[in-house]
DNA sequence: CATGAATGAGTTTTCATTCAT
DNA sequence: AATGAATGAAAACTCATTCAT
């Protein structure tokens, strides 16, 4: 938790501390990012982010946190279009997968300090407040165990074994919208966004969604 | 890749030495594994490992290389059981999953290591030599064409699309393994194998072969 | 010397301040001792301490100063039960001895802080008022001089040399005392105030005098 | 204890660092001796003395060990003047003092050392391993014991009371040599060696023997 | 081919002190 | 008179890499 110290500083200051500090953190994994090339490029004293924060963790922590948050929010916004109640389970879980993808794409950063985030050494993973991915799987579940009591979607399936499954395909679906545009996965880390164009992912979700709905059918099989 | 004074080490030498090497990486991400640490239990001089290898980075890509390898190995081992030719899709995928489970528990250090070079520096990750991720798409899409040529599986699906969202099933399978035995897979790191248990994967896989088979049907469905 | 804002400041303030200084330089010494953490304590803003002190050394000097003049005043009114004027050499030594005692035991942070006095950096020392070693040596000196005069006391002894030994033996009562109570002088550092009785001190007080008055005889001479 | 690679060095090399070491360590306490400093000094690398000491506390305790040896190597060569057998008590007791304090002020930084060790931080303090003071107090005891069991002494003296006692005299004696001097024992800390001269400490061994042989006598009595 | 000491830039963190408000 | 953020030098310690033997 930041101290008070930090709360009291100029917005602006604040902001721009906080956007060097995580693109260092997105950019290098925990043990790698390094607080002095932080403050160097920040042009603070060292002195200074130890008087906003307790140590390196602290201030990783609050980063995620805050990155959480952001993407949460874009999320909210992106996803909440269609309407949320009227809608049935596959509408929602399409509406889910664009949002996710362009949230994550429009804050590469942030995505990529979560995903960091699931990696940094354990002292430092358990002062992370709660892990996202347990809330996504959570929420992926509550969203099955509705559709299942309304009677949506048959009653047979362990929603926490589906909701893993759910969450692994859209975990997936990045390198899958990458391969699309033409950029490897494991070399590249970005899609400019510019080249994100709904033409391109409507078609893609369509797809996934036919998968997820009817499986793989058989050649034989009628649509 | 190891310099000829590697291969010129006696065999058992070159073995323990990479032993180490392993449980070294696999425990450690690639920035907080210690060269030194390694040489100390490896009981050679600092000076001997830099005759077999460039720097740190060479040694970590040939590990992942042999990791690689042996897990592949595995895999064809364990996967070949049913007959691959005879069999169908389905059942091959079956076999894979269980196959792939089965070989990151007999080689938890390798399937760990394969892992940490997913997450390695830039740098790093560029000299690796191919990307697993890459090959095991690969490999999921070509028994996709192929199911599809033999008419098994219906023509209208991209097999570079569904391939990915395999994958993507297949590597979310650890969590699921882990959720149903109780584990937190982002506090726990591993599965002491002796819980694992035939009794308690089969009808895992039963559960996501159906999915995969089928989606996720309306309640009104007959299966 | 503390700057006359510090003589403004309302006395129970200023009592509470320095009650928590003379914890912190009590349990460290002078180069860990942390202006930090008392200002944290007090519950003051850094600057404020500026405003009344020079630095950590005027601080630290206002405070062994304090610590003398409490040790003092407790040192006379324990030491001045007895007549001071008609009581003998002896007898008032043995007052000092266990008013010494008993004011350290009294006064454990005072006493302690004057011990840390002694060892702090050149720098700071040469700042600190007058060394309460020499007022002790100085008292010494003048009961023997004194002693001497009133022919109590032998005159061939240099009062000088007389009154550093005396001290020497005064302050190692501390170290005597503790090994009788059974505790170690170098690892442990405080005898818990309870387990003083003057059952147990006082023969050590005799013994002690009469190796004073007497010295180590031979086991043939006769007392 | 220091890592192989110190027994390594050239002793050349190794008795230099370690005279550095010394000067740092005795000049200033644990916490303010500094490694850079000392390293710069020594004009090698920090990682070098980290190379042959496991931390700060490491070479401390390695110094602290040294300088007692040095010490008791100089008391030994001194104090084994007289005939220790043949000698009694007091001739014995003489050559000590003598002996010690010419020791100390052979090795003024060795003593010094020795005194920081005393008031060293705990946890470094733990390290040191055994403390002279306590060897000074039972090496005390042991000749008071003999003395007493030869009938040389008289039996009715507590030999640890004693010892204590003496050892405090003999402790006390570098500041009445140096008041005798004409040095302040607070202000400065050391005696040039070339001041030193029999012809000034013999009377003062004399006049402390004196004291204690025989205490302080009242006016009337005849010696 | 093996050795292992030397390197020195790098790391995080602490601290007393200042000064503008 | 009080504040408390800013400072930056200094601390201890680590590490991959080199190179003379």
């Amino acid at each position: 938790m930041p101290k008070p110290t930090f709360d009291n500083l100029p917005a602006e200051k604040r902001a721009s501390l906080m956007a060097l500090a995580l693109q260092e953190f997105a950019e290098h994994d925990f043990a790698t990012a390094s607080v002095s090339r932080l403050v160097d490029r920040a042009g603070i004293a060292k002195g200074s982010l130890y008087q906003y924060f307790d140590d390196k963790a602290d201030l990783f922590v609050y980063l995620v946190a805050q990155a959480e948050a952001t993407l949460l929010g874009a999320l909210q916004t992106l996803g909440g279009r269609g309407d949320p109640l009227g809608d049935g389970f596959l509408q929602r879980l399409r509406g889910q997968m664009s949002a996710t993808i362009q949230a994550a794409l429009a804050h590469p950063r942030e995505a990529r300090l979560i995903q960091r985030a699931r990696q940094a050494p354990p002292e430092v993973r358990q002062r992370l407040d709660r892990h996202d991915a347990r809330l996504r799987i959570d929420h992926m579940r509550s969203l099955l165990v509705e559709a299942q009591a309304s009677g949506e979607l048959a009653g047979d399936y362990d929603p926490e074994l589906v909701a893993h499954l759910l969450a692994a395909i859209m975990s997936g679906l990045g390198p899958v919208v990458m391969a699309r545009l033409g950029f490897d996965p494991e070399r590249d880390s970005d899609v400019p966004s510019e080249r994100l164009d709904p033409v391109i992912l409507e078609p893609i979700f369509d797809e996934v969604l036919r998968f997820i709905s009817h499986g793989l059918r058989p050649a034989s099989a009628l649509v």
